[in-house]
DNA sequence: TCACCATCTGTAAACGTTTTCAGCTGCTGT
DNA sequence: ACAGCAGCTGAAAACGTTTACAGATGGTGA
């Protein structure tokens, strides 16, 4: 058998003595007399015939590829996300691209264009920081975009939400309802869209429980293990020094937990410590940690549902407008702010 | 501007007044009068044109991307690979594509047979089992492939090793000089590579420092945190108990590590804790976890880049025979094993 | 002035599919 | 016996590029 590539719907033909039409509609089950397909089934499986995805793709305009740009692929978050959109994705038989950004914004913004080149069907992009250019750029994207994050009402482009403000203040509360006074900030980068909201939520409960707004409990750097560590070491030096950390993320919250074992200190005994975002490292430490929830498991899921719709398909056309979900925050209390706490709902470290 | 679809090449010779030979050449820098350069990307700047990828891969045979297939995507080490398949992927302008299989063996073949559909150029497969259809299917890919993974010699695809055998030996002479006699195993499932290989790795250190194997300390279920929680739940009832885990990944060693503490015992003064991979999560608990890296990291990387040679270029052509590649084990000691360990070269918590 | 060459340009084929259209076959009903 | 029809089939066009080839243009040297 004289190798001149791998094999095509032209090899097939021959072999099968029948024209390429033919075994492209044996192929693809639409009707043929038995002995065709036959014939081309016969000739197909000699061949070991694989249909070429590219050529198929350039005819048909469809890739059945998605993309999924974020900041790091090294954030729980961003992995959970990860497996659930595949999960949807795969069984509507499209396949998964993965672009991490590093928090590039040049970057982020020439994924969404992109789009144009046709690699792929569409979009799900998890921004950290939004520019009028983000705007501009994802309304006049080649393809569908789904963002997964905050988006100004008017931008006509499909969004999947959290209330972080709202997500903040839950955390804030459950610590000084659990006897908390000087709750102490563990931030990210106060121009991304993360680290300004949860500020807002952090000083709107403080106000909203009548803690006094301590400026030397407020630490903001970056939103990872090391920056935690590091930024929960200065806080402590804080005099009187806090008596809860609130992180804005799981990470950060190893992080602060790690510097206060390192100070010799007990969580939850002499200092609380909530984290955000209820990935798997909050089940991960010891202590486990609190941690309030913001449905990424969810907004991965609807997202890749919702860029499936308005992908549409013959009987159903893409939704007209833009849409918006919200999926709101939920607190899971565990041992690091309530001693010997068992959550009554925690799947039990299904990790 | 009536618009019938996206611009193609076609729509900007159209407007530039010149043939799609002209266009294409100016857009790939081939030589052309400066007059019909201009013409040519004011007329693609106009339109805001973007190549088509798709029929660009279709003629050229090449998709500038890469396929990486793992078990899950939830495992840190598999993150951290990907982290450097996709900076080696990308400086080569290459994209990722990502396929976790939910450790199916059914699913991992089939990725491999999906290469013939040419919708990536390359894959790296991490194979959790290998099984002689595994190498059949291999050895007869549609195209290159590089295993992250035990191979049998005689297979000719490019595999990364690592020497996990040698690694758990590491990790259980370390337990043993630092005087511990009885060395609980946690492990995952017996039949795949690693499960089996740790084992053999414990066994024979176990020999090595004369020590006794007892069953009941041997507990091997899955690769998850639960799964390591309820292993060592069960091995710490052994009588008499174990005084160390060493556990076959970090997540099954937090997981032990969570089951000690609820017996309220302290890490590592009652018991010491061991992991496997030196992931994030290792430097991400407390006490911070002495674990055996296995250089996920340098793995991914060489198997990007094997892949990559592989492709072959215009200079530089592919290599013929079929190479391999090993990373060492490195033990690297923290706090779960000596009391108030700060380990010389870690990298701080550069999670 | 003319032959020659270098440079640029356009036509057309090719990559591997899917799909439209028209033609062919063999059957049914009268 | 023949019109009509259903069911298959094949030729050809199309998707958007790249590229081999040949044709056109202009400039140079004798």
């Amino acid at each position: 058998m004289p190798d001149g590539g791998p094999p095509t719907i032209v090899s097939i033909a021959e072999r099968a003595g029948v024209s390429i039409a033919s075994v492209s509609r044996v192929l693809n089950g639409v009707g043929a007399r038995p002995e065709t397909v036959r014939k081309v089934e016969r000739a197909a499986a000699e061949l070991g015939y694989v249909p070429n995805a590219v050529a198929r793709s350039l005819k048909g305009g469809r890739t059945k590829q998605l993309t999924f740009a974020m900041q790091d692929i090294g954030n729980p978050v961003y992995v959970a996300m990860v497996r659930e959109i595949q999960a949807v994705a795969r069984a509507a038989g499209h396949r998964l691209l993965i672009h991490s950004t590093d928090a590039d914004t040049e970057e982020e913004l020439s994924v969404v264009r992109s789009l144009g080149d046709r690699r792929s069907d569409g979009l799900i992009l998890c921004p950290i920081r939004i520019t009028p250019e983000h705007i501009e750029v994802l309304e006049n994207a080649a393809g569908p975009v789904v963002v997964i994050g905050a988006l100004p009402e008017r931008v006509r482009v499909d969004a999947v939400q959290t209330d972080s403000v709202a997500g903040a203040q839950l955390a804030v509360r459950h610590l000084a309802e659990t006897g908390r006074r000087r709750i102490a900030f563990v931030n990210g980068p106060l121009d991304t869209v993360p680290g300004h909201n949860r500020r807002q939520g952090y000083l709107k409960a403080l106000a909203d429980q009548g803690l006094a707004h301590d400026p030397a409990l407020e630490h903001a750097t970056d939103f990872g293990l090391a920056a935690g560590r590091a930024a929960a070491h200065r806080l402590l030096a804080a005099d009187p020094p806090p008596d809860a950390f609130f992180c804005a993320n799981d990470q950060l919250a190893l992080g602060a937990s790690q510097a206060v074992h390192e100070r010799g200190l007990r969580i939850p005994q002499d200092i609380a410590v909530v984290g955000m975002d209820d990935s798997e490292l909050a089940r991960a430490g010891w202590p486990p940690l609190t941690s309030v929830g913001l449905g990424s498991e969810e907004r991965g899921r609807t997202a890749a549902r919702m860029l499936l719709e308005r992908l549409g398909d013959a009987e159903n056309p893409a939704p007209a407008a833009a849409r918006r979900t919200t999926a709101q925050p939920r607190l899971v209390v565990r041992a690091s702010t309530v001693a010997g706490h068992v959550p009554a709902t925690d799947p039990a470290g299904t990790a």
